[in-house]
DNA sequence: GTCTATATACAGATAGAC
DNA sequence: GTCTATCTGTATATAGAC
């Protein structure tokens, strides 16, 4: 992949978590990388196709942290408090996450934009879901892994939705306070 | 407050709740009622007082349907699950929370119109405390109200977001299940 | 690959007639 | 209150030169 193709995709992707699909411009992108519009009309012909590489790259980005963590060979709590970090941070760099931005806008993504969204909340909570499975005895009985990492991942995403309004936290805490309360009830 | 006004209001609530402000023009929403768009200006000079009054007005509907609930005396747990159903209501429709959506978008809102969304989603979580409040016994006693209220509400936010993108309503199921869990462990 | 130039559509907003 | 008409800006997208 070209070094132009990667910045703009780079700094399309933080546009869309701080303001959307819908308000970033062919025009405004090429002005921050330096290009002219018509030239990210040759990376990317259609909007949709744009969209498409974003997501995809979000969700490699995403996978690439995650393996990481897997890595380090921490404990469940530990797994999922550095879980938990990935969304600290974005709230902490004032965005929002990408595709939850675009589930927001989903009424204007074509049908195979919305197949890869769907596809990154389901990796996500897959791999939430392996640890708690992995883990059967730390978590709370009452849920099954794969309920728990809806509960988990839908939480998360909430919150630093509602955080955002404020600039603040506080939603974020008290999902980590809850978390941390499901994983050590086993 | 004029019929036209009315409807102007019922109607952009509804596209917002569907694609979000900035998917919304003064032609369309103009279109829908049967009137010109500079009459939408008439009412909303600008979109700024749009977004006001469709959050003022959102807020005041749910206010409404919380005291609805209030009035019928029930149960913790079905006042609660009445308060899902809300959300339940909006996914089956295919819709999203306008507040929530709106919150995607904060950084295209005045501070204003920031404050007035701030303002919805303390109310909601300042209905769901008091609740738990008035029942702590009920609640699981590892959270306070407020940051169980807290929990809830990003819970179910975030929760109509994944779903929207399949279409579907696990995530709001598995949050349902968590808070009957929570408040049955007093 | 990147550009200039342009087509076409639509956005928010306002002036002024009725 | 609602309209016609219009201004100005910007959106996506494409043709074709270099």
């Amino acid at each position: 992949m070209t070094n132009k193709r990667k910045e703009l995709k780079k700094v399309a992707i933080d546009a869309v978590q701080r303001s959307g699909l819908q308000n970033l411009s062919f025009r405004t992108l090429a002005d921050q990388v330096g290009v002219k519009s018509s030239s990210v009309h040759y990376y990317f012909p259609e909007k949709a196709d744009l969209a498409a590489s974003l997501i995809e790259s979000y969700t490699d980005s995403f996978v690439e942290m995650l393996n990481a963590i897997d890595k380090k060979q921490l404990s469940l709590s530990d797994t999922i408090d550095a879980f938990i970090k990935i969304f600290e941070d974005v709230v902490k760099a004032k965005k929002f996450c990408l595709c939850g931005m675009m589930a927001a806008e989903v009424a204007m993504l074509n049908d195979a934009n919305r197949s890869l969204l769907s596809n990154y909340f389901k990796i996500l909570e897959n791999w939430l879901s392996v640890h708690f499975e992995n883990h059967k005895d730390q978590i709370d009985s009452a849920y099954s892994p794969e309920t728990l990492a809806q509960i988990v991942l839908s939480g998360l995403e909430g919150a630093i939705l509602l955080d955002r309004v404020e600039n603040g936290q506080v939603r974020l805490n008290a999902q980590r306070k809850l978390i941390k309360v499901l994983i050590n009830n086993g």
